[in-house]
RNA sequence: GCCGGAGUGGCGGAAUUGGCAGACGCACAUGACUCAAAAUCAUGCGGGAAACCAUGCGGGUUCGAGUCCCGCCUCCGGCACCA
C-alpha cells in the first residue's frame, strides 16, 4: 500500500491505542522534557508556523525516545486574550464558546499531525481549574512582596472611551476609530521582576540559548553603573537626586531637568512659572504615541522658575521640567551636561542654556558639538587633569564623605504591569473594602470565577465592572460589603507558569507536588518562536525564581536549553499574509502526500532556526524519497526467499561505510536541530542502497537487509507513520518506535585508502590515492615521486611540504 | 542613532570550525525504457577554450581564508531620549 493520509489514520489509531506515547513516570530518572511553546487558540486552521514549530521538534523528541530517553511532550493552550475578547465584540459570540470550539478543532488537528504528545497532561489556560492556580501565583508574589499597586499609565481613546492594548494602537492611533491615543492614569497591579534584575542577568550566560536571545534579554534589562548625587533647591528645605553614568562631568553641569510628572514639580515651582509648568504638564500627559515614538521630534520643555545648588561649586543653576527625562527611570531627574551629552546639548541649544565644557580630549575638538567621550578634565577645581575613569571614583568620593553622592546601579528593566482592563483573562483576586482597604481572597476561596454574562463591549469601564454579581462581594477580612478587583491578568502570567502545571496538571489541592516537579523539571529543551526572546522568557524566568525564593521550587531556571525556530515565508519570499495571498495551508499537501511528506520537507527544506520561501517543488523531492525506500523495502522482500554469499566483500564495506556514516551524521546533526543534513545524510544512503543492488550481482542478502532496517530506523523520526507502515512490510514487530536509535561504528569510518588533493602554493593540481595508515613522511615521499609531480615543480624550488592526514599535502615552492 | 545576526551556483541550502567550496535536493540538459507522455533509471550541470577566476566590496594575516583581523556596502532582527 502507497503511503497516504490513510497510512497516517492507521497508524495513528494504533498509537492511541497501545498508548505508545504514554509517559511512564516510574522512568523519571530517564527523563527529558521537550517542550513546545504552547498556541493560542485562533480560529484559523493550524499553519505552517504552528507545523514549522512541532513537526520538526517531535521529530526531535522521537529521536531521543529511541534512544532511550523518557520523553515528556506535552500540548496545552494559551487560551485567553484579547483576540477572542475583539473577535466577541465584532460577532458576539462569546470567549469562551469560541475559544472552546478553537480548541476542540486544534486539538483535532495536532492529533492528524502525528506528534508524541502526551495528551493527559494538557493544559488550558482559560479553564477555571488552571486559572485558579494563577490567582493563587498572584496571593503568593503579593504575600511576599512581589506584588503591589501603583499609579501608571494606560493607551487611552478618547472617543471609544476605553483602554487600549499596545497592540491596539496602530501608530498611535486607534486600531478601530483612527482618533489619537492619548495616556491616561490609573491604579494598577505590578510584579516586582526588578528585585530579579541582577540574578535574571547573571544567570543568563549559563543557558544553553541562542547568543542573540541572550542578548536580547540583557539589554531588556539593560544594567548601567554610574552615581546617585544629590542637588539642594535653593531658597527651600528641599533636595533630589539625580542618576548619572558620568560622574567625572559634574563640573560641567549647567542646568537639571525633570520628569513633569514627578511630584517634587509642584513643590518648586515659582507662582510666576506655574501657568507654564500647568500646560507643560498637561501637554506632556497628552502627548500621544506617535509622538513619544518619533525619533526627530525636537525637545521641549519650562523652566520651573526654581534652582538648584551645585552640590560642589554651590552655583545656581536653573531646574527645567522636559519630557525627555523619563519619571520612570533612575530618579527622574537628570544633570543636564550639554558639552558632553547630545540630548543635553541639543535642548541647551534650544532653549539658549549655557554650555561649559569640562573634558578635552586628544586633538582638536569642535566647540560646536558635545564631547561624549572620556578625556582629560579641565575648568573642574581640583580635578583638572584627571582622566574620566579617575575623576568618576574621585568625584563620587568627595561627594560621599558630605552625603551628597553614592554609586548606584540602575536598570532599564521596569517592573511588570499585569493589570488589563478586559474581560477574558484571569480576575485578579483582590478585593477592595472600605474599611480595610486592599485585601487578597483568601486561597481557599479560589478560583473567583470569571462570570459568563458579561457585557464586555467597550465603553470606558473594565467589563467586569458592569457585572454587580461578580463586583459585589463581602470583604474577607471584615465582613462588609466590598467590591472585586474588575482587572484581569496579562496572559503572560499563565504562560509565566504552564510549563509547571503540565507536569501535575490534574492536581485540585495545590498547582503542582513540589516533588514530581522536582524531578521533572527544569525543561530539557525548549522550542518556540524568536518573537518570546524578551518577555515570555524573562517572565517565565522571574516566576521561576520567585516560587525558588518562597520554597516551592528548587531549580533556577525553567528553560536549560532554548531553540527558535524560523519563519516559513511565502514562495514570493514575503511575510505569509491573507491580503498578500500568498497563505500556504498545511491541509492541502497532508490531502495529497500525507502529513509525514509535508514534515520532511519541513526538516529538509530549510535551515531550522532560519526558516524561508515555501517552494512546492522540495515536496516532490521527499515524495519522491519516500518512494525511493518504499520500493527498496519491496526489493528486500523479493530477495529474502534467495541465497546469496555469505561473506563480506567490497562492495558490503562500501556500503557499510555510507550506513554508518548515516548513522553518525543523523544522530549528531538531529541533536543540534539540523534536520536539512540529517535527511541528506539519509538520501545519501539510499542512494548507496541502490547502487549496491545494482552492482553487486551476488548479494549478502541478511547485510543488504539489515542496512535497510537501519535506514528505516533512522528515517522512522522524520516520516513516523510510513516507517511504521515499512517496518510492518518487512515483517517486523511492532513499533519501530519501540526499536533501538543505532549505533555508529568508528572501526567502520576507516576506508583503506584515502584520496588526498594534491596543492602547489595552496591550489589543488592534482589528487592520490594512499593507504589511510600511511606515515606523513610515507605520504610526502608518494607524492614527491608521482611523476607528475615534477611537472608541477619543474624549476622551483620546494620550500617545504605540509601534509594534513585524509585531506590534502601542500607542496610549498619558489 | 546604538546593539546583534546574515550575505555562498538559476533556486533551497552544505562545508569536520583554518585544509579539495558548492554535500543533499530542486530546476535544467542528454540518453535508456515507452507508440507517446508521465513515472523510473543513467550521465552531466558555478564561470571560462584555456591559463585561470569565483563565497557582498576593498585591504591584511597565513603554506593555505567562505571561515580569522581591519575598513566599507546591503538586508534582517532587537532597543529606541534609559541620563
Amino acid at each position: 500500500m502507497p503511503y497516504s493520509k490513510e497510512t497516517d489514520r492507521k497508524w495513528q489509531k494504533r498509537w492511541e491505542e497501545t498508548e505508545l506515547y504514554k509517559f511512564h513516570p516510574e522512568n523519571v530518572d530517564k527523563k527529558l522534557y521537550c517542550l513546545e511553546m504552547f498556541s493560542y487558540p485562533s480560529g484559523a486552521k493550524l499553519h505552517v508556523g504552528h507545523w514549522y514549530n512541532y513537526g520538526p521538534s517531535d521529530s526531535w523528541a522521537r529521536m531521543k525516545r529511541m534512544q532511550g530517553f523518557e520523553v515528556f511532550q506535552p500540548m496545552g493552550f494559551d487560551a485567553f486574550g484579547l483576540p477572542a475578547e475583539n473577535y466577541a465584540i465584532k460577532t458576539g459570540i462569546h470567549p469562551q464558546d469560541s475559544t472552546i470550539q478553537n480548541i476542540a478543532t486544534m486539538e483535532k488537528q495536532l492529533k492528524e499531525m502525528g506528534a508524541t504528545f502526551d495528551w493527559d497532561h494538557e493544559v488550558v489556560t482559560c479553564m477555571p481549574e488552571y486559572y485558579k492556580w494563577n490567582q493563587w501565583l498572584f496571593l503568593k508574589l503579593y504575600e511576599n512582596g512581589l506584588a503591589y499597586r501603583k499609579e501608571a499609565p494606560v493607551n487611552w481613546c478618547p472617543k471609544c472611551n476605553t483602554v487600549l492594548a499596545n497592540e491596539q494602537v496602530k501608530e498611535g492611533l486607534c486600531e478601530r476609530c483612527e482618533t489619537e491615543v492619548t495616556r491616561r492614569n490609573l491604579t494598577q497591579w505590578f510584579f516586582k521582576i526588578t528585585a530579579y534584575a541582577q540574578e535574571l542577568l547573571d544567570m543568563v550566560d549559563g543557558l544553553d540559548w541562542p547568543e542573540k536571545t541572550k542578548k536580547i534579554q540583557k539589554n531588556w534589562i539593560g544594567r548601567s553603573e554610574g552615581s546617585e548625587i544629590e542637588f539642594k533647591v535653593e531658597g527651600k528645605d528641599l533636595s533630589f537626586k539625580v542618576f548619572t553614568t558620568r560622574p567625572d562631568t559634574l563640573m560641567g553641569v549647567t542646568y537639571v531637568v525633570m520628569a513633569p510628572e514627578l511630584e517634587l514639580v509642584d513643590q518648586i515651582t515659582t507662582p510666576e512659572q506655574k501657568q507654564a509648568v500647568e500646560a507643560y504638564k498637561d501637554y506632556a500627559r497628552k502627548v500621544s504615541e506617535i509622538d513619544r515614538l518619533s525619533t526627530t521630534r525636537e525637545k521641549t520643555g519650562v523652566f520651573t522658575g526654581a534652582y538648584a545648588i551645585h552640590p560642589i561649586t554651590g552655583e545656581k543653576v536653573r531646574i527645567w521640567i522636559a519630557d525627555y527625562a523619563l519619571a520612570t527611570y533612575g530618579t527622574g531627574c537628570v544633570m543636564a551636561v550639554p558639552a558632553h551629552d547630545e540630548r543635553d546639548y541639543e535642548f541647551a541649544e534650544k532653549f539658549d542654556l549655557p554650555i561649559k565644557r569640562v573634558i578635552k580630549g586628544a586633538g582638536d575638538i569642535d566647540d560646536k558639538l558635545p564631547f561624549v567621550e572620556y578625556g582629560i578634565l579641565v575648568n573642574s577645581g581640583s580635578f583638572d587633569g584627571m582622566r574620566s575613569e579617575e575623576a568618576k571614583a574621585k568625584i563620587t568620593e568627595t561627594l560621599a564623605k558630605e552625603n551628597k553622592g553614592e554609586l548606584k546601579i540602575n536598570y532599564r528593566l521596569r517592573d511588570w504591569l499585569v493589570s488589563r482592563q478586559r474581560y477574558w483573562g484571569t480576575p485578579i483576586p483582590m478585593v477592595h473594602c472600605e474599611e480595610c482597604g486592599v485585601v487578597p481572597v483568601p486561597e481557599k476561596d479560589l478560583p473567583v470565577t470569571l462570570p459568563y454574562n458579561v457585557e464586555f463591549t467597550p465603553d470606558g469601564e473594565s467589563p467586569l465592572k458592569k457585572s454587580e454579581e461578580f463586583m459585589n462581594t463581602v470583604c474577607p477580612k471584615c465582613g462588609k460589603p466590598a467590591r472585586r478587583d474588575p482587572d484581569t491578568l496579562d496572559t503572560f502570567v499563565c504562560s509565566s507558569w504552564y510549563y509547571l502545571r503540565y507536569a501535575d496538571n490534574k492536581n485540585s489541592s495545590e498547582p503542582f507536588s513540589k516533588e514530581w516537579v522536582d524531578k521533572l523539571l527544569p525543561v530539557d529543551k525548549y522550542i518556540g518562536g524568536a518573537e518570546h526572546a524578551a518577555m515570555h522568557l524573562l517572565y517565565a524566568r522571574f516566576i521561576t525564581k520567585a516560587l525558588r525564593d518562597m520554597g516551592y521550587l528548587r531549580f533556577d531556571e525553567p528553560f536549560l536549553s532554548l531553540v527558535h525556530q524560523g519563519t516559513i515565508l511565502g514562495p514570493d519570499g514575503e511575510k505569509m499574509s491573507k491580503s498578500r495571498g500568498n497563505v500556504v495551508s498545511p491541509d492541502i499537501y497532508i490531502d495529497e502526500h500525507g502529513s509525514d511528506v509535508f514534515r520532511m520537507y519541513l526538516c529538509f527544506g530549510f535551515n531550522y532556526v532560519d526558516g524561508g520561501p515555501w517552494s512546492d517543488d522540495g515536496i516532490k523531492a521527499i515524495s519522491r524519497f519516500l518512494s525511493r525506500v518504499e520500493r527498496m523495502v519491496e526489493r528486500v522482500q523479493e530477495l529474502k526467499g534467495h541465497t546469496g554469499r555469505d561473506e563480506v566483500a567490497a562492495a558490503e564495506k562500501e556500503l557499510n561505510y555510507v550506513r554508518h556514516m548515516a548513522v553518525k551524521g543523523v544522530t549528531k546533526d538531529a541533536e543540534i536541530f539540523q534536520f536539512n543534513t540529517s535527511i541528506a545524510k539519509l538520501m545519501e544512503l539510499i542512494n548507496a542502497l541502490y547502487k549496491y543492488d545494482q552492482e553487486a550481482d551476488n548479494k549478502n542478502i541478511s547485510f543488504f537487509e539489515e542496512v535497510v532496517a537501519d535506514l528505516l530506523r533512522l528515517l522512522a523520526p522524520f516520516a513516523p507513520h510510513f516507517t511504521e507502515e515499512m517496518w510492518a512490510e518487512m515483517g517486523y514487530e511492532y513499533s519501530i518506535f519501540n526499536q533501538k536509535w543505532p549505533d555508529w561504528d568508528e572501526k567502520a569510518l576507516i576506508k583503506d585508502t584515502v584520496e588526498l588533493a594534491i596543492q602547489i602554493n595552496g591550489k589543488v593540481k592534482s589528487k592520490i590515492e594512499v593507504s589511510s595508515t600511511a606515515t606523513d613522511k610515507e605520504i610526502e615521499e608518494a607524492v614527491m615521486s608521482k611523476p607528475d609531480t615534477e611537472s608541477l615543480i619543474s624549476g622551483k624550488q620546494v620550500v617545504k611540504v605540509i601534509v594534513i592526514k585524509n585531506r590534502l599535502v601542500n607542496i610549498v615552492v619558489k
